[in-house]
DNA sequence: GTTGAGCGTT
């Protein structure tokens, strides 16, 4: 195992049925309108993310698609994992994490602080306990996030490459 | 069509 986290690795292996389904071994070029495609058979969806790259834009390889019936959920994750989709056999299994990190506030919204301390190594700080309460609080995931998920093109990939064979295109060919 | 196995902040 690479986690370290001992009884986790337990939920790893076995996560209880949720709406929300992992994708893993995607292939790169698979995109979320395929997903939805075929996961779209199963029921109603509620999403569908594609996880990418933050560098290179690119699909990491894997997906997460929300169901709005458990029910559903469960049908998917028996008949699509394994199922080949774009030349890649894909596992499909219960989501263990449920939604995107919640972003940064940028804003201090721990407990003030009392300068009586004052350690740079140690302790929790307010900071900490935001997050950990803010994670508990949004664990049951709303319709607040995947809207605004879906307004980009799934392929940045292609827009690169079209503009600049664009620009291109316009320069005489020779021999 | 840079692959592995991947649980997420575009």
């Amino acid at each position: 195992e690479t986690y370290s986290h001992g009884g986790d690795a337990d939920a790893r292996a076995n996560p209880d049925p949720n709406t929300c389904l992992g994708v893993f071994g995607l292939s790169l070029y698979t995109t979320e309108r395929d997903l939805r495609e075929v996961f779209s058979r199963y029921g109603p969806l509620a999403g569908v993310n594609v996880v990418y790259d933050q560098r290179t834009g690119r699909s990491r390889g894997f997906a997460f698609v929300y169901f709005e019936r458990i029910e559903d959920s469960k049908e998917a994750m028996e008949r699509a994992n394994g199922m080949e989709l774009d030349g890649r056999r894909i596992r499909v299994d219960y989501s263990i994490t449920k939604r995107p990190h919640t972003p940064t506030p940028g804003i201090y919204m721990g407990r003030p602080t009392h300068n009586g301390g004052g350690s740079s190594s140690g302790g929790r700080r307010g900071r900490d306990s935001y997050y950990d309460r803010g994670y508990d609080r949004y664990d049951r995931y709303d319709e607040y996030d995947y809207r605004y998920s879906r307004r980009r093109s799934p392929s940045p990939y292609y827009s690169r490459y079209r503009s600049r064979s664009r620009s291109r295109s316009y320069s005489p060919r020779r021999y």
